[in-house]
DNA sequence: CGCGACGCTGCTCATATGAGCAGAATCGCA
DNA sequence: TGCGATTCTGCTCATATGAGCAGCGTCGCG
């Protein structure tokens, strides 16, 4: 497209998109064909002069979900729109309000649903609606009894999702790292315990976030790891951890003794699920996001605008 | 438009703008028919949901253009749009290209253009194009002579617009502003600067700018006045200079002895002009360009699109 | 200078879309 | 509950738009 028709598709987008003239008004005012105006605004639209956004929370990005699906070999793919996001916790509340919507049409209905718990997972659990299913037993994947904060947290995302799901919930009683194998191999063994888990390995889906390695850790918060253990790990090569584990841009585990002691399914065991959704957002978790999504732990993802162009395009 | 239907209008308008689905389509992936999804998208629209722009150098905001002529009585406006603009020097670029454009188109063509002279003019001397007119005589509509910087950057501005025009400037040679009453009076009353000051008050057009009332000021950076005066005129009320006169916000000379020593056409004369043109660009000149239109300095205001609103949104 | 290839123009025709309207459904109020 | 008022729905019809195609001009190359 030479100078003067570029200057000439920018007056006619003008007049189109911005004065609701048709393209034969357009012509006339111009002085030209109704058809070049045609050709004018295609070629403005194929340049990329125009823009459309949609500006709603509830937007979402279809083209880059379809690159998702096709490129990074995913089930489905949810992206929620940046477009006029004033922070990151709107996107946080986005991401989560698109999770429960995913969740909610989701057919068939799973009958058991596998959850994990932290910030991304509450919100979630806030954002169903009541009645969102009718029967769904939750189980926990994860250990989360929290050491030095409010206990419960955890519990009450998974009751959350279960009580607004019409079902009840089956908790994991037990912390989420140990400080001893012996402990956690103990705990392991009880007949609870073990029972919870053999359910969790039957779930018919896993819902599940992913944390950043970095200070900001919900490990720390709870107590579980310490400064200094994140530090470690981050030198070994962590870009964030799954159900408590942490593992590297590839997605293996990075510190296999630290895993020992980690309470949960495993992430062979989770990526044997049939149906496997990541909820993941945030620049923090860009990293953690792309070793999910490349070493096949989840199916489906859900997440915001950056966080999939980073995915795609690095 | 309830909760049901403003989500519909959202999944209808991604499948519409960003998928190139036909409403008929949308309506068989949404179970609807295609006139509820007209509606759904006609309401989005009209809701503000669905936000088009036009991203380029050269485009214009027409809606916000009208809004100026007819809340602000101008004669003609003219909006660069701010969408994608990295900073403010493109910002002050894309306004000099709009006022270069303006002068190009304009017709009948000049004979005589009276202009001013500072940063904006200099940037819009250097945007047009040889031969942008034919045989247009420029001049000078207040002093120029620069005291401490390279001299000539007025004059050179007034020269650039004259040859490339294919015409000759005339310069006005003088200061801006002197320090003694009697001095400028002696200068007036000069042969050669009265017959150029009677030249500009006959011109066809005029083509200026607007300063701002802060220490960034082109006469702080030529040396016509100090820090300390423009504290003063300040709290005068002063909001920014034209032709090297300042002004409160209704458009008023603050400080008529100052006035009195600034050599040039005067506010009011350069008002008696058939056509006058002002460029004003740039969050700083927001209370000036304001000030201009507001006492009808010009007819025709050159501008971006975060001032337009400034004016007519406050 | 001649000739083929290419791209651009203005058209016809098929399709997509918006305006307007009559009947159906819903609402509000007694 | 009944009834008028209002909104909503699905339609017809007019219009706007995009696809495709033949003719023209222009360009590059021999």
């Amino acid at each position: 497209m030479d100078e003067t028709d570029e200057l000439l598709s920018i007056r006619a987008a003008e007049l189109y998109y911005e004065e609701n003239k048709t393209q034969d008004e357009i012509g006339q005012a111009l002085r030209l064909t109704r058809w070049k105006v045609g050709r004018l605004l295609a070629q403005a639209k194929q340049q990329g002069f125009i823009r459309i956004e949609i500006l709603h929370p509830r937007a979402r990005r279809l083209p880059i979900e379809r690159r998702l699906r096709e490129e990074r070999g995913l089930d489905d793919a949810i992206v929620v729109s940046s477009a006029g996001v004033s922070g990151a916790e709107e996107l946080q509340a986005r991401t989560a309000q698109a999770a429960a919507d995913y969740l909610t049409a989701l057919r068939p209905v799973p009958r058991t649903l596998g959850v994990s718990w932290g910030r991304t997972l509450f919100d979630i659990s806030q954002h169903l609606r009541n009645g969102w299913a009718t029967g769904v037993n939750v189980v926990q994947i994860n250990g989360g009894v929290s050491l030095n904060r409010r206990p419960g947290t955890a519990a009450a995302t998974a009751v959350a999702i279960a009580q607004k799901g019409g079902g009840s919930a089956t908790l994991l009683p037990s912390p989420a790292i140990l400080e001893h194998l012996a402990t956690k191999e103990a705990i392991e063994s009880d007949r609870v315990v073990a029972g919870v888990i053999e359910l969790a390995r039957s779930a018919d889906a896993y819902l599940f976030s992913a944390g950043p390695a970095d200070h900001t850790s919900v490990h720390i918060e709870s107590g579980y790891l310490g400064d200094r253990d994140v530090d470690l790990l981050v030198q070994k090569g962590a870009v964030g951890d799954v159900v408590g584990r942490y593992i590297d841009s590839d997605g293996n585990i990075v510190d296999p003794a630290l895993d020992a002691r980690t309470i949960g399914l495993t992430l062979d065991e989770l990526r044997a699920g049939p149906l496997r959704i990541a909820v993941i957002s945030g620049r923090a978790k860009h990293a953690v996001a792309d070793a999910v999504v490349r070493s096949g732990l989840c199916s489906v993802l859900v997440t915001d605008e950056a966080t999939a162009l980073h995915l795609l395009d690095g």
